[in-house]
DNA sequence: GGATGTGAAAGTGTTCACAGCC
DNA sequence: GGCTGTGAACACTTTCACATCC
């Protein structure tokens, strides 16, 4: 298949899902798996992951499966994820600080590059190996480096502002940790991460299930075959 | 309308946007919104949100749109909001140490109140106001404080251990942060919190978007985390 | 007049089921 | 025999458009 069609964004959501497992079946010396035990083993039907990579090209074996590192090189680059992609992140409260010392972000792919705040008495203190530097420095950060990724750690009355500074900056896709909704124009991405927001949706499930569905989802990766 | 029909569980995860956007429109002494305005605001069409409530009641005023703390309320109230729930977290290396003395979780509904590690070197420290506790007293305090909701801040490698743990004590709802697919019975929700993952589907859309689509979504405001 | 609430239509996404290949 | 890749069927979600009511 040659994709005539558009790749639909939630399939473009499941693929770092497949990427994270791959990667561990690897590390565990798997070196072939079929639909079904992958999807089982991430909690995904077998006819979706197919589905899914059909997508893209054709992967698999028939009668074997999928060879887990040759999935996991092609999932990867079509993801982009054949480079590290350097990230600036503005904030350097202790979220800002946690986010640009976490040393998660390097062995999948990317990498914090600056840390920027407004605030004196923050400028120039160490955070991991980086210095915190004053964020009217970040369009130069960015256009130097050529950074399209931007991590957005400040308190909500101040993220809109900051957002806007990315985006005039060059920044393309904004991982936006504030407990706000973002506007940004076309062409310009935003993820939220708000821990409460998640939070809040599991509670209706905790409060409206005495009776009925014993409280939400099964475990899936069901049948199928 | 009076719930004949299963809420569909995409209409509850956007439930907690609306609360946040209302929370904040309270508090800038908006009185009334429009479901027209509202939608502006977080990035969701008007249609989308009538029809979300819809599933609830009717909270509107034809022809006068929606009165902000009166909407907030009522959603609260839906997503079991009229309480504040207690937490654990499990895993108090300097995730967990962020989670357990994050501030914020308190104005919206949460409170984290045991932070439970195995490393005895840890054991005994002050995190915040708690003071870190041996993971084997975590079922205990569970079951002492009917908590339902789980914190998981472990390495990957830890998480299922961790979580079959709290699902044996009680724990209904798991947020995960660890970078791993969990293994829970019906009956238990788990919600993942994986920036890389969330990074790893912006990046496809950075690599492909050249011509096309000029980079994706216009007006984000949704998603979680 | 103006905005809600909601059936019906349109659009998306998931699952089925099986031909085809290893 | 076993498992992929994929049209077609089915299920779910969003959008439309308008009757209804303030």
């Amino acid at each position: 298949m040659v994709r005539e069609v558009e790749v639909p964004e939630i399939v473009v959501r499941r693929l770092p899902i497949y990427v994270r497992a791959l990667a561990q079946l690897e590390a565990q010396g798997v070196k072939t798996i079929s639909s079904l035990e992958l999807g089982r083993y991430i909690g995904i039907t077998a006819a979706q992951i197919r589905k899914d990579l059909s997508y893209f090209g054709e992967f698999g074996k028939q009668g074997r499966g999928y060879e887990v590192s040759h999935l996991l090189r092609e999932i990867k680059r079509i993801l982009g994820l054949t480079r590290v992609w350097p990230m600036v992140v503005v904030g350097a409260g202790r979220l800002g600080q946690a986010i640009a010392s976490y040393d998660g972000f390097k062995p999948r792919g990317f990498e914090v590059v600056g840390v920027f705040d407004n605030d004196p008495a923050k400028i120039g203190q160490p955070v991991g190996h980086l210095v915190i530097r004053d964020v009217s420095e970040l369009p130069a950060a960015v256009r130097a480096h050529d950074i399209k990724i931007g991590i957005v750690a400040v308190p909500a009355a101040e993220a809109q502002k900051v957002a806007d500074l990315m985006v005039q900056a060059g920044i393309r896709a904004i991982l936006n940790y504030a407990p706000t909704a973002l506007h940004v124009p076309a062409g310009v991405r935003v993820e939220d991460i708000d821990p409460v927001v998640t939070l809040q949706s599991m509670t209706y499930y905790l409060v409206n299930s005495e009776s009925r569905d014993p409280a939400g989802t099964a475990c899936p990766g069901a049948a199928e075959g």
